[in-house]
DNA sequence: TTTCCACAGGAAGGTACGGTCT
DNA sequence: AGACCGTACCTTCCTGTGGAAA
């Protein structure tokens, strides 16, 4: 085996990390407008007056996140001048189903670990009554920001507990304002009467970046993580070309960005291209689609091994009764209990939210009926790849199995060949 | 125009689990 | 130990749906 060792490879980039999703650059750059409605919802805070609850919507990537770590660590830098009393706490609600959960999280933010409560087991008034006392002793202004605010469903009660705190009694000390920022647009309608009063009270909606927004955001940070002339031509267009059919997302710009730069380090390549980019952009989708399978649970998995091998036959698109049928003889084949078609259904409904199967309606009246149909979104290989674990265990069904044998040979081949 | 197929998907309730409290 | 809590994951039951056929 040849010696190796590692060496800084400095080449490309100046600061790579200035691509990264928690950089927050010194300026922000296409949101004016929100950001100058954002200020003066936050205002009040520095009047020492209570503050609003604001809430922010728009799709991933259009930055919602960006503009409020940046606004909030300005206003807390004039809280200092202005001798304001102010403490920001910031949740993200990723994983987080329930308002119950939201609380259990936000009690542990503010308290120290030795101290922390655990995430079951606690009646629901308890919960809040640990908060309410959690931020009276913290006093002054206390501004709670839920990022991702959506992920709690219908179980929106802590956003009208909160704002109503005070005049229920359950605060004295504190005033306490809430910021809420949602991906999903549908949120705000689908809150209770009660809750979208008070909670939007100040509503600032961020629009999609399009492609100019996109190559100025791209520039900005390209200036930073780059040295000069490391970027081809058309790299930042084609980047933000990208950005923008993916509803303006910039976080994905930035990935594909980072993501081209990497491959042509990697390449040893002296500049990036668009070939890097269109590469990188491959590459993304791919790990997307093999995060999205390794998450699922187990009968997922097999519903959509069962429609894979479907595939591998040409028998899709196929209705969710053919993959049923499918699908428990593979789960008899495996000796494991087979769910409900009910719950199939379910599965079927999931993967293709997250995009891994596309489903369709159809309609064939009298001779037929109201049914769906489903078909893999990438191709079989790629997803049996993704679903090695499963297979190992559940056996390999005969459909795939030259499909199978071919990938592995190839694998085979190039581990030799480099 | 009316009929009716065959499933979609909402509603409600059950069960098991990891936790707290007394 | 045993009552109780919130939640994930299922099942059962059932109403709704849209368009080809009659």
């Amino acid at each position: 085996m040849s010696e190796i060792s590692f060496t800084p490879d400095d080449s490309l980039y100046r600061n790579r990390d200035s691509l990264s999703e928690d950089y927050t650059p010194s300026t922000i750059v296409g949101r004016d407008n929100e950001i100058s409605q954002y200020h003066a919802a936050l205002q009040p805070v520095i009047n020492g007056e209570r503050p609003n609850n604001i809430f922010l919507y728009g799709k991933t990537g259009v930055g919602k996140t960006a503009v409020t770590s940046y606004l909030l660590g300005q206003l807390q830098d004039d809280s200092e001048k202005f001798d304001v009393d102010l403490t920001v706490i910031s949740l993200n609600c990723e994983g987080l189903n329930s308002s119950y959960q939201v609380a259990v999280n936000l009690v542990n933010k503010i308290r120290t670990p030795e101290h922390h409560i655990s995430k079951t087991g606690h009646p629901q008034y308890e919960v809040y009554e640990f908060l309410w006392n959690e931020l009276d002793d913290l006093g002054g202004t206390v501004l709670i920001v839920l990022d991702e605010v959506d992920n709690i469903g219908e179980s929106d009660s802590i956003l009208y507990q909160i704002p109503r705190a005070r005049s229920n009694g359950n605060i004295n000390d504190a005033k306490v304002g809430i910021i809420g920022i949602s991906n999903d647009l549908a949120f705000r309608e689908n809150l209770s009467p009660k809750v979208r009063s008070s909670l939007c009270e100040k509503s600032i909606s961020f629009p999609p970046y399009d492609a100019t927004e996109l190559e100025a955001v791209l520039e900005q940070r390209a200036e930073v993580a780059f040295h000069e002339g490391a970027l081809g031509d058309g790299v930042i267009q084609l980047c933000a070309a990208y950005g923008a059919q993916d509803a303006g997302d910039a976080r994905k710009a930035l990935d594909l960005l980072r993501g081209a730069g990497d491959i042509a380090r990697a390449e040893n390549a002296d500049t990036v291209t668009t070939t890097h980019v269109k590469n990188a952009r491959d590459e993304l989708e791919r790990e997307e689609l093999m995060d999205g399978i390794a998450d699922l649970a187990d009968h997922q998995q097999l519903v959509l091994y069962a429609l894979t091998t479907l595939e591998a036959e040409s028998e899709t698109p196929a209705r969710s009764q053919t993959v049923y049928q499918r699908y428990q003889e593979l789960a008899e084949v495996a000796a494991l209990d087979s769910r409900t078609s009910r719950r199939v259904r379910d599965f079927l409904a999931d993967l293709s939210t997250l995009s891994i199967v596309v489903s369709s309606q159809r309609n064939d009246g009298l001779s037929g009926g109201q049914y769906r149909e489903h078909k893999l979104k990438h191709d079989v290989e790629t997803v049996l790849s993704a679903m090695s674990d499963l297979i190992e265990r559940v056996g390999i069904h005969q459909s795939v199995r030259q499909t199978i044998a071919d990938s592995d040979r190839v694998m085979i081949s190039t581990t030799f060949d480099s």
